[in-house]
DNA sequence: GTGAAAGCGCTAACAT
DNA sequence: ATGTTAGCGCTTTCAC
């Protein structure tokens, strides 16, 4: 019960393997008549070409790797579709993996996916500096940083504006009358805690309004700090009346807090959040925020891949910066605003 | 600047590719003077074993194939993990792949792993007839049906207990007190749509309840039809005191309906949901639901299809059915329950 | 302990 | 239009 192969099927349908080889891969050129008997023994024996002994000749696997942190976070399955989406157009087949935020786990990975000849490499890494992407560069193997950037080593690159949707958020806070907004922000050595920060400042600098110290808030990206924060921000003498919340899960904390503490968003606070949450809508109020187009991010990210696998020189790379998109809901305005 | 091969390293280290095969694979037998040269050789050329052609006389590629329906649905990134951390114990590597409830796509996407030569297969099918399978089961490659069954195969298949998930929510709701109970329930053509459906009406029955017909909602699991369902009931002369909800999307649709006419939540009726919902803990008050325990479903799923591929002979297929959980939080409970 | 060589299944010259 | 064959990079007998 050996897997038939193409000699199996060359034996039967009496050619050579060249032939059957011909057949599979519809070169043309073959007497119809020959093809007929090619197709009829493949179906008797039902072959499938093995993949790996065309790549080895081939020199290429039509497979593309894609690292994400965390395949739980409910953007990176966006992302994942898109680059999916667009590389099946293409006739590339994605192998997924997940790094689970561990530097550890992304180095073995991309170990991994080079041992198995990935043509490209698409990565939204764990680690920003880049040291582990040093075997795929030194092997030339085109890749492309997706959502974060890549330090040490100049890639194609697509991002979306942290600073664009942080500004975006504040200034429709502002816009809606606040001046007392705080914002909860990211640790300040991330890329996307400090951008979104300057976001933040470029907007209340624009309009004239200044920071105020007790309006600054850091959390740590995770839930547990939106919701820490939120309270502390409530005990001021003098709360604000709107909040930006830096990620979508400190968003999650901060409802929790105002739930909890009875600070009724709409009524007593605004709140916007950076990055969408699936039951947005859902919310009562429902929540006004930064978007980020994960699924055109992804596409991106596949079309830059596809461009420097399939082209022989060297392009110079690029970066590309998308837009965030702010989904205006119904947390923002106060129903009885304090002016 | 051709990728460094095991030749390469052989010759630098002036040794037969053998031993560097040896070195690389570490089966001893090798003199420490030797191997540390090799290593050396290694290193220095940045080898990596080429995987491809490893898998090829070796006949296994220590990769098995996960397809899943769809990525965007929260269950499944838990249902891989369970797979991938699993798997990963034991030295394999997974790809995953994504059919968006789409057959053909999951028919590509198996003769595409088959070609790439897993070692084995899980799958939580967009097709439960199962024809699809037949080439992976010509072949003999290890298959494990994972959330969802093949009808037409018989395969290793693991579970989480419909019936039993619906039975403890619908009993849950009649010891709060409750005797008015609606279900929206799934399809009843879909295995889901139809145990849930039966689990209601067993525990009905166990405590004497009679099935009230007005009471019985049938949606198709979407987000739309939970809310239509849910108006509906609401314009009962007599509307249910609480109502079981037979998926995640179907609650979620029930929950905008009830915030949208008014219908309060732990006061004028209870709701569990089957299937968790990241926010359920927000939701105010927090929401009961039956949960399935998706991270050990992968890793019972991985730990099936390991001891399938590891055998030699044919093992009876196994059907492991997992109970689920119910969560218990707080909107079953009516305040100011009718008795 | 180490090397020589066959061969995994396929493709792509090169022949015919 | 079709066949012959070298060789992709590796592992694994079988020798020595």
């Amino acid at each position: 019960m050996r897997k038939p192969t193409i000699k199996d099927v060359a034996i039967l349908a009496n050619v050579s393997t060249a032939t059957v080889s011909r057949v599979v891969n519809r070169q043309g050129g073959i007497k119809s008549k020959t093809e007929e008997r090619v197709q009829k023994a493949i179906e008797q024996l039902s072959y499938i070409p093995n993949a790996l002994a065309r790549s080895m000749v081939r020199k290429q696997t039509n497979t593309i790797g894609v690292i994400i942190p965390d395949i739980n976070n409910p953007f990176f399955p966006l992302l994942v579709s898109g680059i999916e989406q667009q590389a099946r157009k293409k006739g590339y087949f994605t192998i997924l993996c997940n790094s689970n935020e561990s530097p550890e786990i992304e180095s073995e990975l991309i170990q991994v996916l080079l041992e198995r000849s990935v043509d490209g490499l698409i990565i939204t890494t764990a680690d920003e500096g880049g040291y582990q992407l040093q075997p795929v560069i030194e092997r030339m193997i085109p890749v492309v940083a997706v959502d974060r950037q890549i330090k040490n080593f100049e890639v194609d690159t697509v991002l979306v504006g942290n600073v664009d949707g942080a500004y975006q958020a504040t200034r429709h806070l502002i816009l809606q009358g606040h001046t007392k907004i705080a914002i909860i922000r990211g640790p300040q050595k991330t890329t996307p805690g400090y951008e979104r920060f300057v976001g933040f400042q470029r907007a209340l600098a624009e309009y004239n309004l200044e920071l105020d110290e007790r309006y600054v808030m850091e959390g740590d990206f995770r839930e547990q700090s939106g919701y820490e924060c939120t309270k502390k921000l409530f005990k001021l003498n003098e709360p604000p009346t709107a909040i930006f919340t830096s990620n979508n899960l400190m968003t999650l904390g901060c409802l929790k807090a105002l739930t909890e503490i009875g600070w009724i968003l709409g009524e007593q606070v605004g709140l916007i959040g950076f990055d969408d949450l699936d039951f947005a809508e859902f919310v009562n109020p429902p929540l006004t925020v930064v978007s980020r187009p994960m699924r055109q991010l992804g596409e991106a990210a596949f079309d830059l891949l596809y461009a420097q696998m399939t082209s022989q020189e060297d392009r110079p790379k690029r970066h590309y910066v998308l837009s965030p998109e702010i989904k205006i809901r119904q947390s923002c305005s106060l129903k009885s605003p304090k002016q």
